[in-house]
DNA sequence: GCAGGGTCTGACCGATCGTGCAGTACGCTC
DNA sequence: GAGCGTACTGCACGATCGGTCAGACCCTGC
């Protein structure tokens, strides 16, 4: 892993996030992170290359994520919610990525990848035949969540702080999601 | 009105919501016509101006939607949940392509109108101070059936047909919003 | 001093982008 | 048939796109 890449990485996920992986000029991420264009691809062989290379690194967290999932019982189902909003905000720039410009990138490896994954949060939302209903609640409250970080980007004039809207998050998702839970205010 | 601009707004929406404002060629668009390019840029003043073309029309039923909201009592709040899904299935494509692109657009008149509209409902749902939480929740359910229907065209290989899609969505956001209702199953 | 590998750059390429413009075919009215 | 407006097209433009390549500038080991 060589030096000048990653601030090429982290000037990529900002420009892929704001603008879109098509939007996203080499010419702009290099003068973002300070160098030429040439440098760009000779640290990544192609613009699709800079692409895996920003966005691969949130994989593995989000399938470690989903194989220790347990949503049989309440207390693994609220562990996985408390999880899952982490990796949000963890991987926050990835997911505004996939989430918001990934539908144009479908055939690129890595974006492929994050569906497949997507594909296997859908399945574990819907153990038993019959339960389309709650699959969709699950899926609107998750979606939802992850759309408020992007909302949060896009519309923030005066949004609340991480360190605030974290715990909101988190609760407000236990509450939609689990059963029996009511509101505890944060 | 001309005659032959529908089916170049059509074709526009279509590539915008697939690939992206700047993933769209006026090229491809016009392929998709059947048209050629010149034919857009007659019909059209730019690019940007067929991208409002095309997105403007959602707007006045979204305004109206707003206007008539009256989320004081249950009843007012559930039409308001059954006019706005409603909503996103009529306007399916120019959601997606706001939903999914806007934030790369931002400056383009038609855009910053749409995002105006969207702090207005964010505005309705926060009637009194103090109650972040529950606009927090309000946004998540509402942001969350909106990403469900981009979500269908993205995943979905065998996904529900619309008609049975668009009450079990209703049903759910009810569910998510309303303080005491209980779901009964669609 | 000098050879060599890693890092970075400017010049350049072909393709495609959005856009401007002259021109053409059709239909309508006098 | 002359004149005109509408719908549409082919061609050319400057700019920018992703990508290639031959070197220049380090730093390190000999």
């Amino acid at each position: 892993m060589p030096s000048g890449a990653a601030p090429l990485i982290a000037a990529a996920l900002r420009q892929f996030a704001a603008v879109g992986f098509e939007g996203a000029s080499l010419q702009r991420i290099a003068d973002d992170a300070g160098l030429s264009k040439s440098s760009v691809l000779y640290h990544f062989a192609s613009k699709e290359a800079l692409l895996d290379a920003a966005v691969r690194p949130a994989i593995e967290p989000l399938c470690a994520l989903i194989d220790s999932a347990d949503l049989e019982n309440p207390a693994g189902m609220e562990a996985f919610l408390a999880q899952f909003v982490d990796f949000l905000f963890d991987h926050r720039l990835e997911v505004v990525v996939v989430v918001s410009h990934g539908s144009a990138l479908r055939g690129i490896p890595v974006i492929d990848e994050v569906d497949g994954l997507v594909r296997r949060v859908e399945e574990l939302l819907r153990p038993e035949q019959g339960s389309e209903r709650d699959a969709i609640r699950f899926g609107v409250a998750l979606a939802g969540t992850a759309f408020m970080l992007v909302a949060a980007d896009r519309w923030g004039t005066e949004r609340l702080p991480d360190d605030v809207l974290r715990p909101m998050l988190r609760s407000v998702l236990a509450e939609l999601v689990l059963p029996g839970a009511t509101a505890q205010p944060a």
